[in-house]
RNA sequence: GCCGAAGUGGCGGAAUUGGCAGACGCGCUGGACUCAAAAUCCAGUGGGCUUCGGCCCGUGUGGGUUCGAUUCCCACCUUCGGCACCA
């Protein structure tokens, strides 16, 4: 402590060995009765970190980010929760277990041993005593009874249907993990398998996501939209068509049922199961099935890039409104996975039905006008969708607005039994299991007599066993673990085999949250009433690039545990804030562009203090941010300006006058604390606190100059926490990160004078110094007779006066 | 195509409720210290004109509202993000 000498290697390992050594940020669980219960606590949460081998720049802002948000609120009197894990499950550890040898277990604790000795490197303030990783049999004993929760309540089923299928991976993927018809891990084109695979049933939760986004009223509107438009909510009606001279039914869903009788034909996705049938020893089968077998060699992208096409079957369906027969034709341009795969095609009124009319002469008969002038819809289908809109050529439902058309048709299909008002979703069931090693087993077995049988409670955890290959084969590595697969029915008693198969690593991540409040509970998952206590979250921060992803699917999971009577509460996260990403050159950083820049390194370089402020006073902190190397010497010169500043400081004595700098230092603080707390921006507190060690520099004999150094090292703490603490020392204080947060005096915000801007027609053309006890009057005349203002009003008249007090006056001649 | 966000100096950005555009930082220029360099400190730094008093222009473009617009309204351009053969 004899160092005058800013070196923040050495004070940094210091500070954070106190903290270790004092538990400074673990906050214990308290019981109901004990004082700490009724203390105001609150839960702070990042989303946890992939332990991959390095830290990287979005960790150091996502934790600086939570970091700071910690300390705040624990200094304005908050018992904060903040704790770390491991989402410690997936793919990367598996591919490196295939690519370099060694065990995915033995790679990944590697990982979190390294990636936690960076977190402490940063010298983040967190509850240690919590750490939880979602690999270990402790925690995924836990992931393993909630999906037999679920399959108990029936949100987790088993079923046959065509799934995406990464080749590369070979694995099945959620609908969720595929972007632009590839895998968002790998980018390698999805196919489509029929497969029979576990699913969660996220889509009973569809109206609930989309209705409690009310209790979400601090989540960004851009993540709210994005889920919106992922669960896809669809207004309508399904019509059922009989298949002419049969007794099959055929139900379509629309949005627009105002445009029935506009239907000249009938469409079905090649997939749909009725087709064989349909089609099945008529003269139009050999040519039906021969487009239905090309359709399922070509992609989804394929499909979509070409023309549309498509194939007769000879047959016709009834159009219920008017009993006219219209064509069944089969084409891909309609979706198996959407609605009932399949549609009636009103090539009037939709454009894809169009083109496809066009394609094979097919009837186009328009029955939706706009009230005014015509359209033709012989060349181009009239799409919208406007209050304004007439029904015509549709029976007893012409000359109604489009609108109330839509609603007596589909109270006239629900009366005549022919169908009824619908809502449907884009959103599909969550597709949980994955054909990988590293990942939670999933906990049934398969028994020849008695089918698919939960494990018991009391046989959790079904134990990951440990095998030797990992390459993927299109099916579970863990298939190969014979004296582990084999095993005996807990209903019966007979032979049975294990599930290989195992859970998606969202769903670890989906109850990760609520394992931080009881993370050592071995009886239970958790104990509610602490969960209760601390939840829901009160600050998420996370990317954006998990909008829909892990935040919906933790939405989800939420509420079906409320439905169990698990949780008392219906939202998970109930405020949510989404950081930019850090850039380079234009990218996202990434070893294959070779754009990444270590934090590790500049710690080294720089210290922790230097690297966390500077990621958040690039810029604001929900903005994506391009990396600036310069960017860290920055920060770090700012903070030997503040320590030389601070230390010729503690040599003056405190003083008890009022002086600008006193005053300066309490505009500080109400800025600081009216960023951080209502306005949730981080970067322009960082830029008040420079201003203020500025201004103690161009006045250091100033009397307010030791006051103002205080102030600056208190509000800098949770951003630059090591140099904080240790010159808080220094001015002979003890332990800054238990300190009251600094209040500011009201009165000291206020000036004797201001500023008086002039301006002359809207523009400034003078600056005066003025009384704030000045009235209007006053202020007008001091303007007028300004000496450059009074030469410009010279033999003109005065139209107009504006007065804002203590800030402006505007003469308008 | 639909929905959303954003365009401000050489660069990152600030301006919170319609009231001084460019805080703070980077970079750059000049100076001090030094044998020299680094570090540090001081001064300057939107553009144009200037008789050195100032003047004019300036927040993507074009309009509008207003005494006054980076801020509000309309149209457009550009960039980014989401969704998209979704019936």
């Amino acid at each position: 402590m004899t160092n005058d000498l800013y070196e923040p290697h050495e004070l940094e390992p210091r500070w954070q060995a106190v903290w270790a050594a004092e538990r400074a940020f673990e906050v214990p669980n308290p019981s109901p009765g004990e004082p700490e219960w009724e203390e105001r606590s609150t839960y702070v949460l990042e989303m946890l970190p992939y332990p991959s081998a390095e830290l990287h720049m979005g960790h150091v802002k996502n934790y600086t980010l939570g970091d700071v948000v910690a300390h705040f609120r624990r200094r304005n009197g908050w018992r904060v929760l903040r704790p770390m894990g491991y989402d410690a499950f997936g793919l990367p550890a598996e591919n490196a277990a295939i690519k370099e040898g060694g065990q995915p277990r033995a790679i990944t604790e590697r990982n979190i041993a390294r990636i936690r000795e960076q977190m402490q490197r940063m010298g983040w303030a967190i509850d240690w005593g919590r750490e939880i990783s979602t690999h270990t049999p402790e925690y995924y004993r836990w992931t393993q009874l909630l999906f037999l929760k679920l399959l108990e309540r029936g949100l987790a089923y088993r079923k046959e249907s065509l799934q995406n299928w990464c080749p590369n991976d070979q694995t099945v993927l959620a609908n969720e993990q595929v972007v632009d018809g590839a895998c968002e891990r790998c980018g390698a084109e999805v196919e489509k398998r029929s497969l029979e695979q576990w699913f969660f049933r996220i889509t009973d939760y569809a109206e609930a996501l989309l209705d409690e986004m009310e209790l979400l009223e601090h989540w960004p509107e851009r993540v709210l939209t994005m889920q919106r438009n992922w669960i896809g909510r669809s207004e309508g009606a399904e019509v059922v068509f009989r298949v002419e001279g049969t007794e099959i039914d055929l139900p379509v869903f629309t949005t627009r049922p105002d445009t029935l009788f506009g239907a000249t034909f009938f469409v079905m996705a090649p997939e749909h199961p009725l087709v064989a049938e349909l089609v099945a020893g008529r003269p139009e089968e050999e040519a039906v099935r021969a487009y239905v077998k090309q359709a399922q060699t070509r992609s989804s992208i394929e499909r979509e890039e070409k023309a549309k096409d498509g194939v007769f079957t000879g047959q016709s369906v009834i159009n219920p409104v008017n009993g006219e027969p219209i064509p069944i034709w089969i084409a891909d341009y309609v979706l198996m996975e959407y609605g009932t795969g399949a549609i009636m095609a009103v090539p009037a009124h939709d454009e894809r039905d169009h083109a496809f009319a066009r394609q094979y002469g097919l009837p186009i008969v328009q029955v939706i006008a706009p009230r005014e002038g015509e359209v033709d819809v012989q060349t181009e289908a009239y799409v919208s969708s406007s209050a304004d809109d007439i029904m015509a050529n549709s029976g007893e439902f012409t000359g109604l607005p489009s609108p109330e058309g839509k609603k007596k048709i589909s109270d006239w299909l629900a009366g005549s039994k022919l169908g009824e008002a619908k809502v449907i979703y884009r959103l599909r069931d969550w597709l949980i299991s994955r054909q990988r090693y590293w990942g939670c087993p999933i906990p049934v077995v398969y028994c020849e007599k008695c089918g698919v049988v939960p494990v018991p409670e009391a046989e959790l955890p079904v134990l990951l066993p440990e095998v030797s290959d990992f390459l993927p084969k299109g099916r579970s590595p863990l298939a190969a673990a014979e004296g582990w697969v084999a095993t005996t029915c807990p209903s019966c008693g007979g032979d049975a085999r294990r599930e290989t198969d195992t859970l998606d690593t969202f769903v670890d991540s989906s109850w990760y949250f609520i394992r931080y409040c009881d993370p050592h509970n071995s009886t239970a998952p958790w104990n509610r009433e602490l969960v209760d206590h601390w939840m829901p979250v009160d600050q998420y921060i996370g990317g954006i690039e998990h909008a829909i992803l892990h935040l919906m699917y933790a939405r989800f999971f939420t509420k079906a545990l409320n439905d169990l009577g698990l949780l008392g509460f219906r939202e998970p996260f109930a405020r949510l804030f989404t950081q930019g990403m850090i850039l380079a050159r234009g990218a996202k950083m990434s070893k294959s562009k070779g754009n990444v820049v270590a934090p590790d390194e500049l710690i080294t370089r720089f210290g922790a203090d230097a690297v966390r402020l500077n990621i958040l006073f690039m810029g604001p902190a929900d903005q994506d941010a391009e990396w600036q190397d310069t960017g860290v010497e920055g920060t770090s010169r700012f903070l030997g300006r503040l320590w030389r500043t601070v230390l010729e400081a503690i040599e003056k004595p405190a003083s008890s006058d009022v002086t600008p700098l006193i005053r300066k230092a309490h505009q500080t603080i109400a800025k600081v604390t009216d960023d951080i707390d209502r306005r949730f921006v981080f970067n322009t507190p960082i830029a008040a606190v420079m201003e203020l060690v500025n201004e103690i520099n161009r006045d250091p004999d100033d009397p307010g100059a030791r006051f103002a150094a205080e102030t600056a090292v208190s509000l800098i703490q949770p951003y630059a926490p090591h140099i904080a603490e240790e010159l808080w020392q220094r001015l002979g204080h003890e332990r800054l990160w238990q300190q009251t947060w600094p209040a500011y005096d009201e009165s000291m915000l206020e000036r004797e004078t201001f500023e008086l801007v002039v301006q002359v027609n809207g523009k400034v053309r003078d600056r005066l110094e003025v009384s704030v006890e000045a009235g209007e009057e006053e202020l007008v005349e001091l303007a007028r007779f300004s000496p450059r203002v009074a030469a410009l009003l010279e033999g003109k008249e005065l139209r107009k006066t504006i007065v804002v007090p203590r800030k402006l006056v505007n003469l308008v001649v």
